[in-house]
DNA sequence: AGGATAGATGAGAATCTATTGCAACTTGGG
DNA sequence: CCCAAGTTGCAATAGATTCTCATCTATCCT
């Protein structure tokens, strides 16, 4: 698994440093049980919990920037906020079922994408960090409550 | 094609109703050249140059309504808002491959994705809305650029 | 080890997309 | 043609994310 010595290598390699806070952020990833997700808000929250409290602007700063580097995953999973996740290779690789109307998740894994994605990328020259299939729908306890919207 | 009496159709259906507004957003985005994508504010204005004007608020309610029916698709293309295409299915459906940094993007199709998406979907009990496989990547380009971020 | 420097953090203000309340207006059904 | 319920436009509001800037610190150099 990513380790902290190859994030503060990358980081390096950039002019970029390794503090403590993203140290943090990195384990807390690296311990979240399969299929969470955190907010911004949550990682932040999660954190105060734990007495590890590091600012609202720097848990912003540093998800994107570590989504960038291809060390996490940006999710659509809600409106109006993203969600994160550690970005796994192939056997824990997955994708995200969702449901439009109350956001209930499933997660799948499908070998052939991950390869069509990294494919697709190379071929273009792209330097892939992450590669999703979403699938927007309705869960059937949604369809049943019909609804207003 | 789907056509504005379908629209109506599906509407009344849920007990909703065709509006001049809905259909003019409905015709802007069969009109759109393939490849495009419009976010709310383009299609505003889109819609202000033509004499057309539609108010944003409304706008905004009706390109989400029009997605969760499966008529428009939501996509993620850059930071900070979200861009609409038309729904299409099988020989027009297609995915997206994006630079994370300067939101180049790239079309592509592949048969076999949205059979799976809509296999794992019914395989759940979900309904179907879209599915669209996301590539997150550095574009030949911006990795040169070697890039304070 | 000590110092210099560019990068990073924290706190709060600012930004900006998207949502909402409400009065006036329309659509679809009877 | 009439009514009820849905829809619109406008302005106000919300809420997530970004920005500013003073202060701090990781890394590099001597
Ligand atoms: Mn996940
Ligand atoms: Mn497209
Ligand atoms: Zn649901
Ligand atoms: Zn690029």
């Amino acid at each position: 698994m990513y380790s902290v010595t190859s994030l503060k290598a990358e980081l390096n390699e950039r002019g970029w440093r390794l503090t403590p806070q993203r140290e943090t952020i990195l384990q807390v990833f690296q311990n979240l049980p399969e299929g969470q997700h955190l907010s911004a808000e949550d990682l932040h929250n999660l954190l105060l919990e734990d007495g590890e409290a590091i600012s609202l602007s720097t848990i912003y700063r540093n998800l994107k920037l570590m989504a960038r580097m291809g060390i996490l995953r940006e999710l659509e999973l809600a409106e109006g906020h993203k969600h994160y996740e550690i970005n796994q290779p192939a056997p824990y690789h997955h994708h995200h079922l969702i449901c439009v109307r109350c956001n209930k998740t499933i997660e799948f894994k499908n070998d052939t994408i991950l390869k069509t994605g990294a494919k697709t990328a190379q071929k273009e020259g792209y330097h892939l960090l992450d590669c999703q299939l979403i699938i927007h729908a309705i869960c059937p306890t949604c369809q049943r409550s019909l609804l207003p919207m």
